[in-house]
DNA sequence: CAATAGTCTTGACAATTGACTATATTTGAT
DNA sequence: ATCAAATATAGTCAATTGTCAAGACTATTG
């Protein structure tokens, strides 16, 4: 019975092709031979063996990653670590234009190593965070919550708040809790009776109940967050400007020591507290350039991060910045 | 004071070396510019950047690592697990001489995604797992205990017992328990009274405890484990070979159901017991190559193994062994 | 302050890789 | 059996990467 022989031998071997596929792959990563040898031991061309790793490549088989500790073992890391109290701090060489996204990138590949099985992280909004979303890549953490610290909000851009926390949930196969309101209402009575709605009460104590953030402090400049999303007009920023407002956490004015400026909009605005921000078991903030060192120092003074991930032009200026004081 | 200028900004700034070592690697890996670029932008020569990226994959900065799902979603993986009733099976392509070293390489890559948090991992004894032991990279696992599941023995080849599960324990930065223990005495009585020692006892209650193992199943011929280490000679082997012994896991003999074959040598044995191999939360059987088959059958048959590591070769085997049946 | 030993950097050359073409071979469908 | 489509091969060339010896630089010491 040569036919059932042959049938049932299709069925047990690996398909030719992708057999090739894996031992040219493991060849080449794992075992550093060259593509002429992996073509003389496979019996075939050195071009198949190309397309077959090129084809690994595609398909992702590979996984290329920087060890984490490279970016918080160094001395910079330690010295600023050590000078804000913190308990650990990752810093990316800067590179002009596209440091933001370096850090975003860092902080992403850093964020699963600081969570683990049962966690409850709270992500909050803004291009940061989305960037840091963005540049997560699969990798699974047990038992995981993704809550979503501030309600959602149409933003120019294209990423509004639920994306965040949707797509890191995804990449960590974490299940995801959504606000499901509106950042800003129009009046403050209204924010009141939705929050006493019991789905919205359970979502909120979500983001009461999260053990660990991840969140960038928004600058108060021309070009801030909260002005290009319109939840401030540059008349009102002017005002707390005056009062000395040095950054923004999730919608919410901070002094230069990380207190609290209470502003109108907040009675009408659902989303964390600054309260509720601090002390929590792990903070990570995200954050480079210039503009942010101020911002970066205010939130790290009023107790809302543990963790810093930035770049080493921005470590180096907030490190001047504490020695002339 | 231009001293103490120079001296503060020494100790702030990164060595320049180190950064354009960092730099270069992540523009290199995670930016994919090639190295002209690199050597364009950092303002030095081609042949530093080579020499830098050299440095940095001496140090270990770059993992490279293959995607573990490529191993175990093929249908070949997924015939193998369905016909034994396993949970998941690995398999990579088979490579003449080095198959086992891939076999190892990939169990020991597979294995961290095996485990979590709170585990108990017990660690057999023999050349395959010394071999995944040796191949085990750096890997933060939380909360794990590694435990010696057989006492130790003094082989000939340098790798006792006791180095699995050290070298284990290391790479995935977890707490070891050892046995401190030979795993032969010379009189029962003796063995019995060690086992009664309040140090010991608590040894073997860790042994008990563990939830999860990797063991390899031994082979029953003229070069045998057991043989070469001494455990037996050949005189008692072929005793037991016309019990119908089909392999050996942790010292201790199997038919070819994975029963117990019982032996004079182990009541003079100090280590854990097949009823305790049994049934674990996870048991993960690494072993390849012609004479392995036999013992792998059985051992999966006794219920010892939830997982299998092995080569394609290996793999066809045993489905040609169970269907000529 | 020169000599020296060590490290770092470089440019030139060699090897490897990636991309592409034309051609052969296999596979599957009719 | 035959064709069409997919896949593999051989060969070539350009781009990229790796090697190495020579030179530049640095720190130390007598």
């Amino acid at each position: 019975m040569p036919e059932s022989k042959q049938r049932s031998t299709d069925e047990i071997r690996l398909d030719r092709q992708e057999r090739a596929i894996l031992d040219a792959t493991w060849s080449y990563y794992h075992e550093g031979l060259n593509q002429n040898e992996i073509a003389a031991k496979l019996e075939i061309s050195r071009a198949s063996v190309v397309n077959y790793l090129s084809e690994a490549r595609k398909r992702g088989y590979i996984r290329v990653s920087l060890d984490p500790s490279i970016f918080t073992d160094h001395q910079l890391s330690q010295k600023v670590a050590e000078t804000f109290g913190l308990k650990q701090v990752s810093i990316v060489p800067s590179a002009g234009g596209s440091t933001e996204e370096r850090v975003a990138k860092m902080a992403a590949d850093w964020l699963p190593h600081l969570l683990q099985k049962g966690d409850r992280l709270g992500v909050a909004w803004g291009e940061t965070i989305f960037q840091v979303s963005e540049a997560a890549s699969r990798q699974t953490i047990d038992d995981l919550e993704v809550v979503q610290l501030v309600g959602s909000y149409p933003a120019a851009k294209g990423f509004s708040a639920e994306i965040c926390s949707a797509m890191l949930a995804r990449q960590f196969s974490a299940t995801c809790v959504n606000l499901h309101v509106p950042l800003l209402l129009s009046d403050k009575e209204l924010a009141h009776r939705l929050l006493a709605e019991p789905v919205i009460m359970e979502q909120m104590s979500a983001v009461m109940n999260c053990n660990k953030t991840i969140f960038a402090c928004g600058t108060c400049n021309e070009d801030s967050h909260i002005l290009k999303t319109g939840l401030m007009d540059l008349e009102q920023l002017d005002i707390y400007k005056e009062r000395g407002v040095a950054g923004v956490i999730c919608g919410r004015l901070i002094d230069e020591d990380g207190n609290h400026i209470p502003t109108s909009v907040e009675e009408r605005m659902i989303g964390i507290t600054l309260d509720q921000m601090k002390g929590k078991e792990m903070g990570l903030l995200v954050g480079s350039g210039q503009t942010r060192v101020a911002p970066i120092l205010a939130a790290i003074k009023g107790g809302y991060a543990t963790h810093l991930a930035t770049c080493d032009d921005t470590a180096k200026m907030l490190l001047e910045r504490v020695a002339n004081e």
